[in-house]
DNA sequence: ATGGTTGCTTAGCAA
């Protein structure tokens, strides 16, 4: 698969990006500036909140990348942007259950396997919401164990909403127990990941406090008051080339940001 | 307990 990729971008090195854009439409010139400079190989949103139809797929192209879209009217949405043609494998997961929104889509790229995925709030331990959040994590395990294998070059990226562990919001003690750290949340998570995934972001950093999300209401981003609660996660045969990755704070700042920022992860 | 902001759709919901 690199032989070809050599061809289509000049290089043998692979860049991956997840952003969750709250709104493709509002941020349309913010994403493409991005663009514009990083030049990812793959970009994967979530909360396009807009219907295929609607998707403003042509400043893309004109940028150098091709798309496909799993939207729906108001909320949730996924897309993956490719340089090199993206091939549709699935959208949701196809179990016949409730799909909760338009918030999963995978795409074969080369032989590289590539998931936008809009993990669903959880609102309040507790409730409906919430127990739907957790099942949805078993529902993505059972996908990738009926369609792939950890053996293949897998990555899973997307708006988890859940952080990893402590290191990962910036009150743990005041938040413990609630939606986004609760130990069930992470054991969704890990057993997720015990499928055969890597968190790429902490294969290259150790350190807390290091966000992707910061909360609108409380004028979180100035204070660094946030989480981590975006990842892409790979298999081990992409991992092991995982050479870099990176949250891109400064693609929160401003007026008109989205409440995420970017995050990236380089591949040798 | 509730507030604060943003986006979509237009008063209320979701985050």
């Amino acid at each position: 698969m690199w032989t070809q990729r050599d061809v289509a971008s000049g290089g043998k090195d692979l860049k991956i990006a997840s952003w969750n854009v709250n709104s493709v439409r509002a941020r349309l010139e913010r994403v493409l500036a991005w663009l514009e400079v990083e030049r990812p190989d793959v970009l994967c949103l979530q909360e396009t909140k807009v219907v295929d139809e609607a998707f403003p797929i042509e400043p893309f192209e004109d940028a150098g990348y091709q798309g496909i879209t799993h939207g729906q009217k108001t909320y949730n949405g996924v897309a993956i942007l490719s340089r090199t043609t993206p091939q549709e494998i699935c959208r949701g997961f196809d179990d016949g259950d409730d799909d909760l929104g338009a918030r999963f889509l995978v795409a074969e790229i080369g032989t590289l396997w590539v998931a936008s995925a809009y993990v669903p709030n959880g609102r309040e331990v507790g409730t409906s919401h919430f127990r739907d959040k957790l099942a949805w994590f078993g529902r993505l395990r059972s996908f990738l164990e009926a369609n792939t294998s950890p053996d293949q070059e897998v990555a899973l990226c997307g708006d988890w909403n859940v952080t990893p562990d402590d290191r990962d919001l910036w009150n743990p003690e005041e938040r413990r127990g609630e939606v986004h750290c609760h130990p069930d949340e992470r054991a969704a998570l890990e057993h997720l990941c015990d499928w055969g995934l890597t968190d790429t972001f902490r294969m290259h950093h150790d350190e807390a406090q290091r966000y992707s999300w910061w909360d609108y209401r409380r004028l979180g981003f100035p204070k660094n008051h946030g989480m981590r609660i975006d990842l892409i996660l790979a298999t081990a045969p992409l991992a092991e080339r995982c050479v870099a990755a990176d949250i891109h704070r400064e693609a929160r700042k401003g007026k008109g940001a989205s409440d995420h920022t970017v995050i990236t992860a380089d591949f040798e």
